[in-house]
DNA sequence: TTGCTTTTTGACCAAACGGTCAAGACCACG
DNA sequence: CGTGGTCTTGACCGTTTGGTCAAAAAGCAA
């Protein structure tokens, strides 16, 4: 199930960087096909992949266009020669991030054995925190203040998507197979929970020591816990 | 309950704001007290509030010295009469802050009835998460990038205290007077759920939609939660 | 090879930033 | 009132930052 480096294999490329110049004059298509040659294509990965790394990091005014090229083993203009500027990279990895961070939630399946299908979920969210912490703490970071590059995302997308599961959750409740929660606060716990070991890492480890291994043991936590939450 | 502004009132002040020039000569007293005049006083507290508003909505580097003395009223260089450098307004408002954030759990009574106790400290937390959110995310900022102004005192203060309190738990599962979860990770659960409605204030509304009060149902929901995990 | 396109980069720029300083305004007290 | 300390600020400085540009290098098809 682990799986190291970044999601980047899974996702569509992001529509957020504009490709490269050059194009005005002899080819007249409306609609540009994305990266055209390899290069572009391989650059544009680890422009993205670097970036993941510093924003995540130090958030977007913390990170620096130098950081990004230093760790991508490029040069500054070369980074601006793929991305129209750094809010770009940026906006790209959150528009990616989205999708991904939704996948979990979107496999409920309403026909499923209820019980099953929460703990199932639960563990999907936690294997994203293990596996991908970088992604949920550029997450984290631009929600923290106020995600000025996400909101209308959060209200139409994630707001319907929830919406949904919400009902579904509703219905399961409604036949009393599982307890009764409000299912969006349900939700959001699953959320806060999982993510939290991600996020705050350096605070859970600080307080684990060292020889403990915070994400397994959360694992084992967290099944318990909603099982003794949901149980009818 | 409910209070507005900010903790200011409740916090000795802080030693890392080092007074301002002025005094090499005539006075040889070794231990410098606190803030000398009303004014340096009142300009202090004028300033960290409008830190805390700056640095928890934009991050350490987002915020600038420039937006922190607009919201304070006052001129740049006044700032730096008052504080030595941007970074020691951040440290003393952190430092100030992890004694108020951990308050509520040096509350948690070793002789008081276990249930009680728990449910008691998820409703301080969840309070400060109404009353403080601005507190909140100067905390979540400062953790989710690594903590690098704070890391030693979550090894020591933080570490201490909570492994404490985890013993205290342990004693009362020891005891069979509730259920049996790992001390630690229930009281990373209190963290992450409560702070998650001040940190993740946003995404929860966008979710929840304009005509809800989150933190109102929080507080039901939570109180059932913990009941359910912790029963014996 | 030639010739054209794509890719890369060193040099450069204007704005923003954290911070300094010297001079002036203000204030309290004798 | 005046005098000495406290407080305030406009002007300024060096650095960092996001971004530009023209020209060189590399890739590629014929």
């Amino acid at each position: 199930m682990r799986e190291k480096a970044s999601l980047r294999g899974l996702w569509a490329t992001g529509e957020t960087g504009i490709a490269p110049p050059g194009e005005a004059g002899s080819d007249t298509r409306m609609v540009m096909e994305e990266p055209r040659t390899r290069i572009q294509r391989k650059n544009r990965e680890t422009i993205l992949e670097a970036a993941l790394e510093v924003f995540s990091q130090h958030g977007f005014r913390g990170a620096t266009l130098d950081m990004i090229a230093g760790a991508a083993g490029l040069s500054k203009p070369n980074l601006l020669y793929y991305f129209p500027s750094k809010e770009a990279i940026h906006v790209t990895l959150l528009s990616q991030l989205m999708d991904t961070w939704l996948d979990p939630l979107r496999e409920l399946d309403a026909g499923g054995d209820p019980m099953q299908e929460l703990r199932g979920y639960v563990r999907r969210k936690l294997e994203l925190s293990r596996d991908f912490p970088r992604e949920s703490r550029l997450f984290a970071n631009e929600i923290v203040q106020g995600a000025p590059r996400m909101q209308e995302g959060l209200e139409t997308d994630l707001k319907a998507l929830v919406d949904e599961k919400a009902e579904v959750i509703r219905g399961w409740i409604a036949e009393g197979r599982i307890a009764d929660v409000d299912p969006h606060h349900l939700i959001f716990s699953i959320w806060a929970l999982t993510q939290h070991y991600a996020d705050f890492d350096v605070q859970v480890r600080a307080v684990l020591g060292p020889s403990r291994d915070p994400l397994a043991e959360a694992e084992q936590f967290l099944d318990t816990l909603f099982t003794r939450l949901l149980a009818p």
